[in-house]
DNA sequence: ATGAAAGCGCTAACAT
DNA sequence: ATGTTAGCGCTTTCAT
């Protein structure tokens, strides 16, 4: 059985493709379309099982209700969670999401964009590296919907989800100190976004506080490339300078190490002590103990759909900049 | 500046819509469009940022260049993982992925199912509880592009990639009593699903092989609802009854296990051993120690991938079941 | 109470 | 070498 269209459905039953579509959409009462003719309709549109093409209705109504979540990685559990969250708020509310995972790499961000944007999804909800581009320039001047989270660039005026990143970097460091910490190395991407950049602030405000010199050495950087075998060399540089704590700017070099110290160290780990930007289930029950700043997720999606629900709702868009308040989880 | 179409190109430009279509679409040589023209166009179309419209050109094609990917959550970093390796296959071939997240829930499965249809996808990858439901029949019977991965209904012919469940789980629960576990229980989600079913059959083939006395209050069964506390319940009438080994039929159910060890019965973690389907990272790192089933995600994303790209290319469906070899890790 | 017709942005067969 | 036109499936204004 082909499908049938509104055309096909109208034919059948002798009435112009306007009756049935204001049936369709529930507009018979207000058009005036007898019961009768109603209930017709939607007999036969059960019968024949009639599906709307929700492309055409789409071109017509220049609105997808789609949505565009664009992130380095989606499954990268940060990132695979939050996406959970925004699909069920959007689900709530008739919208659907494209997903796209851009590693971090400024031609692929680019081109999904793009794509995002042809596609003409109706919103986009991004974490991004590189917020300066050309493409989401043009987004941005344009007006259009898009709200950024985890990731700044205080140069550009936009809508931000972010959480405090230097203060509870801070805050999570002077704890390890607090429970002895005297030597505290860092490892981190390489800091050419903003909130790493802040936590590493955050790193260094807390040394400052708690009196400890700051050694430039034991701040090692890892490129996004090949994460495994560049964080197995820094971390060795700092097991081998003799640091009893290390402090990670985010959950994928965290993870890494402690693969690392339970394959090559395995008689340190309870000697050493660590620091994680983000949160991970794992914290829980591996060594070794993670002091973490667990994210609050669930507020970054509710924010993102909410402002999101706000510009297409109003068409007006004050640009707000959200900071949230991070937990931090002390392991030690 | 508003946003420009086709229309107004060729208007900008004193051409035909057509003219510049075939530039834009890489037709402009076979079409005999001259050079001169062909540059004019692009460097127009370069200028003011043209973007084509792709709901137009999928409603005019009859083709979206979407798949919609449909797995119980996204954010279970099996789904997650696997999704974004489909992520990458379809982008390379120009195609973008819709998700959505059933929570196993067949209301919401059915509708989601029908939004993608009506969104036009061209193809849908799905891991289903419902594969019997009347509007998966209906897509299996019109010869919907459709491929199901991670659970299968031996009734409904239909295209698969699938692991072995039995088998693999038999040998994962043997390694555990070749080193030594005596009295071993199993927790499993409801096991409506023939993927659920197969493991516990491997589970009670490796007792028999290994002459352990089969008893079925040792297999206790979880509800999805709220499978933190029933784990725990169920966990706590195992402990109780003295076993030394506990299986799982799934990551979900065994990571929420490790949590509990490690918070009620932390004095237990070495002496109570795992057998886990799937395998998560953090088993590497932590305790009970786990021999774990693991799933060859990079297969199940590749054979996906290939056999909708032969359905759409050849539309002959020949329908396919492959059955996949996982890899067992041993942590004993 | 219902229908005719235009048009959303694009493609492509068919002119010229 | 380029233009005219119909049409993808739907919504909606304006007629009747």
């Amino acid at each position: 059985m082909k499908k049938k269209s509104i055309k096909d459905i109208a034919q059948d039953l002798g009435l112009s493709k306007t009756t049935v579509s204001f049936v369709l959409n529930n507009k018979g009462d207000k058009m005036n379309i007898s019961k009768k003719t109603q209930q017709r309709v939607l007999a036969y549109v059960q019968e024949v099982n009639y599906q709307p093409n929700q492309i055409a209705k789409s071109l017509k109504k220049g609105k997808t209700n789609t949505i565009g979540y664009l992130v380095p990685d989606i499954s990268n559990p940060f990132f695979a969670k939050i996406g959970r969250l925004i699909e069920d708020y959007f689900w709530d509310k008739g919208y659907h999401l494209f997903i796209g995972s851009t590693d971090e790499n400024k031609a692929k961000e680019d081109q999904m964009l793009n794509m995002f944007v042809n596609r003409q999804v109706d919103a986009l909800v991004v974490a991004s590296c590189f917020i300066q581009s050309d493409t989401i320039k043009s987004l941005l001047s344009r007006d259009f919907p898009l709200v950024f989270f985890d990731r700044e660039d205080p140069d550009v005026i936009a809508n931000y989800i972010l959480v405090e990143n230097k203060i509870s970097m801070k805050n999570a460091v002077e704890k390890a100190i607090e429970s002895n910490s005297k030597k505290l190395g860092l490892i981190t991407l390489t800091p050419n976004i903003y909130s790493i950049k802040n936590r590493i602030e955050g790193y260094k405000m807390a040394l400052k506080n708690k009196n400890i010199d700051f050694d430039n050495q034991l701040i090692r950087i890892v490129d996004n490339n090949d994460l495994k075998k560049e964080t197995e060399r820094e971390l060795k540089t700092l097991m081998e300078s003799g640091v009893d704590t290390v402090v990670f700017t985010n959950n994928q070099i965290t993870v890494i190490a402690i693969w690392l110290m339970n394959t090559y160290y395995k008689d340190k780990v309870t000697d050493i002590k660590f620091v994680s930007f983000d949160n991970v289930d794992l914290f829980d029950y591996s060594l070794p103990k993670v002091i973490s700043v667990a994210q609050p997720i669930e507020k970054i999606a509710m924010y993102s759909t909410q402002i999101i629900e706000e510009i297409l709702s109003s068409k007006k868009s004050e640009n707000k900049r959200i900071e949230l308040t991070p937990r931090l989880i002390n392991r030690t």
